[in-house]
DNA sequence: ATATATTTTTAGGGTAGTCTAAATTTTTTA
DNA sequence: TAAAAAATTTAGACTACCCTAAAAATATAT
């Protein structure tokens, strides 16, 4: 009975919606459907009149919407199947975790619940995909980690490099010219006051200064 | 200009009339593509007519359809993935040779040239996959090996088995519990003049009874 | 508390791919 | 070689997803 397919596109919604609801479920509005789905609203409100019906979404008009415990179950098989891939196609086919998101982005739809199964035991379980994003189990758990974002890190503490909040490729690449990658240390040595630009040490080594705008960008773990 | 991206069902069409027109590239007509698409024959037309329209297909009204050089190629690319894939699943995942073909159905159509590229050298640059199908080079070189039906097999001959011609899970599980894998020796001892059903050992072992409709969808190679 | 601005929904329509029923063309049979 | 049968195409329609323009509801500012 709930076992109809949801299209690709219904998917990347739920997945969007999951996203953008964060993790205390606030209601998703019709704009910012349109915009991370690239899409106008009123086709918004065409796709979450439809998912309400297959009640995948709580949705009242005019109120913004949240995923149903269903909706969510779909919407977190979703990026288990997406991270998997990623941490794949990085660990074993050796992309960059640059180039690795639009790909699994068709990836993620491939259906049978074995192939996600079989992949996730051939690649011996991984926790976390290449941009530091947890991997939900396959029961459905999602733990979200509480990483500290770098601009709250103060002057002389040492930390752990452990995600990104912008995966775009440019933001990426500029990481790796950096030299910095998940696990590095990074010490912040000191803060200008003008722009919050920041002097950090990586790995004990290089000393380098980074734009307020990476630092954003950053998560990080205390030790 | 040639860049165009073809759909899912665009590129399963490509395929289907591939395998139909055969070596030879025979016309392909419009009910056997309703046959194998599972759709009715006005769909096909529709599509024909689209295709055409692209430039993939040679198509007159009434006369079927052949690939066009340019249909070739997409149709090409689609046969490598979907076999590179079959060989990730069972090498690497696996998998069963019974079990992968619909997975591979929809993994066949991720685009990325790079994807493919890299899967392939991942798995050792594989020249057939696991049903004994030769999987095309990157420039889209596909030669297909003359094997021989075991049917054609004198008694008294022995054989390799190569491959099956037919891929149905029922079929390849039935060789699966005969124990007729790709690689076994065939040795056919007597063949029953009037059901055309034959006694083979299989790698000097065990001795069984095929019958015709098995025999028909064995791949064989003298040695 | 209105008026204005913003957001969202509705109305009407388009393309891709599918369908059934009817018309047309080709093939087979007598 | 003409009638019957089979194959194919055309006509008209449906669903999924998307669009623009207009209407309606909500939020903001005066
Ligand atoms: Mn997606
Ligand atoms: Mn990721
Ligand atoms: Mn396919
Ligand atoms: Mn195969």
């Amino acid at each position: 009975m709930t076992s109809m397919q949801n299209s690709f596109t219904e998917e990347n919604y739920l997945k969007i919606i999951h996203s953008l609801s964060g993790r205390e479920g606030v209601e998703v509005s019709t704009n910012a459907l349109a915009e991370s789905t690239s899409t106008r609203a009123a086709s918004v409100t065409d796709m979450l009149r439809k998912l309400a019906d297959k009640g995948l979404i709580h949705y009242k008009k005019y109120q913004g919407v949240r995923l149903t415990d269903s909706g969510e179950k779909v919407a977190i098989k979703v990026i288990r199947k997406h991270r998997l891939w990623e941490v794949f196609l990085v660990e074993k086919l050796g992309f960059g975790w640059d180039e690795v998101h639009d790909i699994a982005e068709e990836l993620e739809h491939i259906p049978s619940e074995i192939l996600v199964e079989k992949l996730d035991t051939f690649l011996g379980h991984p926790r976390f995909d290449p941009h530091g994003d947890p991997i939900p189990d396959a029961k459905g758990n999602l733990t979200e980690p509480d990483y500290t974002i770098l601009t709250d890190i103060q002057v002389g503490e040492k930390v752990l490099m452990m995600g990104v909040l912008d995966h775009a490729p440019s933001f990426l690449q500029h990481l790796d010219r950096s030299g910095i990658t998940l696990g590095a240390v990074i010490e912040v040595k000191e803060i200008n006051e003008y722009d919050k630009s920041a002097s950090v040490q990586i790995n004990g080594g290089q000393t380098l200064f980074i734009s307020l705008e990476v630092s954003k960008n950053l998560l990080v773990q205390r030790r």
